[in-house]
Parts: C-alpha cells; sequence; structure tokens
DNA sequence: AAGACGAAAGTGGTTGA
DNA sequence: TCAACAACTTTCGTCTT
C-alpha cells in the first residue's frame, strides 16, 4: 500500500476505523473505503500487560456457527500411544468422523446461522464493512434468532437489515438502498425487519446524521475535495436553520452535495447524484429549493 | 436532445383520536 | 383501529440550454 497521498504526496496519512476509510490528513483525499480493523480490540500499555491480554488460540467467532469453539475426532489413525489402528478400526473412525462433523452442524437453527452467517459475511465483504461491525452483527443476528424473530420471514431479509442497523450504530451509514441492490431484498422488506429488531432487541440507534454520507456522495460522482468542503458547509448552515428535522438524511446529503458541485463549477446532473444516493432527483430537487430559499445562495 | 423544473397521483409509514 | 398527514417516489408535460 501507498504511504503517500497520490494527489497532494503529503506523507501524513490517517486511519479513521469507524469509517473503515484511509484519508489523506492534508487534503482529504480518501484512498482505501472499506479497510478493515486488523488491531487487536485491546491496547497494552507495557510488556507485561501484552503478555497478560494475549491470548492463545483462535478467538472465539460469532461468525461461525458453533462460534469456533469445536470438539473435532483428530485425522491421525493412531492409538493414544502413538501406534496405528488396526484398519477396521480406522475405517470405523473414518465414519465416525464424517458423522460426528455432520451432526455439530445438523441442527435447524445451527443450519439457519450458517446460511444466515455466510450472507452476512458476503453483504459485509461488499458493503467493504470492518469485521468488528461483522462480528457485532452476527452477534445481533443470534439474539435475534434466539428471540424468535426469524420466523416467517426471510433469513436475508434479516441479515441486510441487521447489518443496516450495525452500520449506522457505527457511524458507517449505508443506505437502504445500497443493501437491497446487494442483499436481493426489497428496502421494504429489510425496513420492516429493521423496525421490528430494533423494537424488539430494544436497541438504540442514532438517528442518521446526514453529513457522514456526504464523503461517499462525493467520492462516488469524482468530485473535489473543495466541494466536499462546500457541502459540509451547506449542511452544517442548514442545521442551524432547523432544515433537516423530519427529513431522510440521504436526500439532505445528496442536495448538498449537488447544490456544492454547482457552486464549485464542477456540476453534475441531478440524476447522477440521485443515482449515487439511492434517491430520485425530485427529491434532490425539493431539497435543492429549499436550500437555495433558506441559505439565500445564487448558485452560478 | 438532454437536463432542469414542477404538478399530480400513488406508496408506505407515523401519529393521534 | 382508522383517518389524517408528511416525506418520498413515479410519471409526465413543459421549458431551457
Amino acid at each position: 500500500m501507498e504511504d503517500t497521498c497520490p494527489d497532494c504526496k503529503n506523507r501524513n496519512l490517517t486511519h479513521d476505523y469507524e469509517k473503515g476509510e484511509l484519508f489523506c490528513g492534508a487534503c482529504g483525499l480518501v484512498i482505501t473505503e472499506g479497510m478493515m480493523d486488523e488491531g487487536p480490540e485491546w491496547r497494552a500499555f507495557n510488556a507485561d500487560q501484552r503478555r497478560e491480554r494475549a491470548r492463545g488460540g483462535a478467538p472465539i467467532s460469532y461468525m461461525r456457527p458453533n462460534k469456533g469453539l469445536v470438539t473435532e475426532i483428530d485425522q491421525y489413525n493412531r492409538d493414544i500411544r502413538g501406534a496405528r489402528l488396526p484398519s477396521k478400526k480406522q475405517a470405523q473412525f473414518y465414519r465416525m468422523r464424517k458423522w460426528h462433523k455432520r451432526a455439530s452442524i445438523a441442527g435447524s437453527t445451527e443450519r439457519n446461522l450458517a446460511v444466515a452467517l455466510s450472507e452476512l459475511n458476503r453483504i459485509a465483504s461488499y458493503l467493504g464493512l470492518p469485521d468488528s461491525i461483522r462480528e457485532s452483527a452476527a452477534l445481533t443476528y443470534r439474539r435475534c434468532v434466539d428471540k424468535g424473530l426469524i420466523k416467517g420471514r426471510l433469513i436475508e431479509s434479516i441479515v441486510a437489515a441487521v447489518l443496516y442497523a450495525k452500520c449506522r450504530e457505527c457511524g458507517v451509514p449505508r443506505t437502504l438502498a445500497e443493501i437491497a441492490e446487494i442483499s436481493g431484498v426489497k428496502k421494504k422488506e429489510i425496513g420492516r425487519a429493521y423496525r421490528n429488531i430494533s423494537h424488539e432487541l430494544d436497541m438504540k440507534i442514532p438517528l442518521a446524521d446526514p453529513s457522514y454520507y456526504v464523503p461517499r456522495f462525493v467520492a462516488a460522482l469524482k468530485l473535489s475535495g473543495k466541494v466536499q468542503e462546500t457541502a459540509f458547509g451547506l449542511m452544517k448552515r442548514a442545521t442551524r436553520k432547523r432544515l433537516i428535522s423530519g427529513r431522510g438524511p440521504t436526500g439532505l446529503a445528496a442536495a448538498a452535495v449537488y447544490t456544492a458541485s454547482v457552486m464549485c463549477n464542477e456540476q453534475r446532473t441531478q440524476k447522477e447524484v440521485a443515482d449515487a444516493a439511492g434517491i430520485t432527483e425530485v427529491t434532490i430537487r425539493n431539497r435543492y429549493k429549499e436550500l437555495k430559499r433558506e441559505l439565500n445562495i445564487d448558485a452560478e
């Protein structure tokens, strides 16, 4: 990986593990999105602590159907002293291994989980989400199963809803439209499942802050950092004018980006912005009108 | 011809009686 | 539980560049 900014050659690159981004500290260019946090989840301040906190063995993973805690019959056909087993016994052990493996993922909830977790991983990969979010999403999914929220619903819709919730919770917003596209579940379905689980599990999800979406739309439209700054400024002023309550956050962000692109002479069409944000032109127009009126902006 | 704009009707969800 | 309501979408016609 490069450690200088391709845009301004600055060497001061910053990791933002919360957003899963690597960006340039000087010009704000996002170099990689969807970076994974590969560090340990603890910190150590000296060697003793490090020794104390490090664990042996694989971590417990909620992403595996059996949480990674398994009993397996090993593959070496030896008895306790290391002598080879007679061939008849070997055949027996072969069958035992086979059935032991099958039985351990055979329960219906476990099979459900196996499907769900692979789907969860697939979607999370597409969205470029870090492991931390995948793990916590997997844990939440398990809680849904325990509470019996899955019955009568598509597994995929629950998985999508859990991911959507976790993204918002962690301030790494992905739009419903994006998740719907990747998971192949209708927005409506995901929304319904999302409301259901956030209510049942008592999750406290903060309202999505529109400005979280701005950098992503800017990047998707290949606009400059100047546009992003301008868009942030617009959002700030709109917030002060109480323009944001009750409005869809993506619409706000999209309108701010569109307006900013016009102001900076890097205009994109309303349709382009709308597609990038997963909303319609009309909504952008409406927000755009409000922005212009309330903030006395004279575009171009 | 493409994009911007706006009106009108429809959709799914929230709210309050 | 139902009706009113706000936000958003879809569709379509008109105007501008």
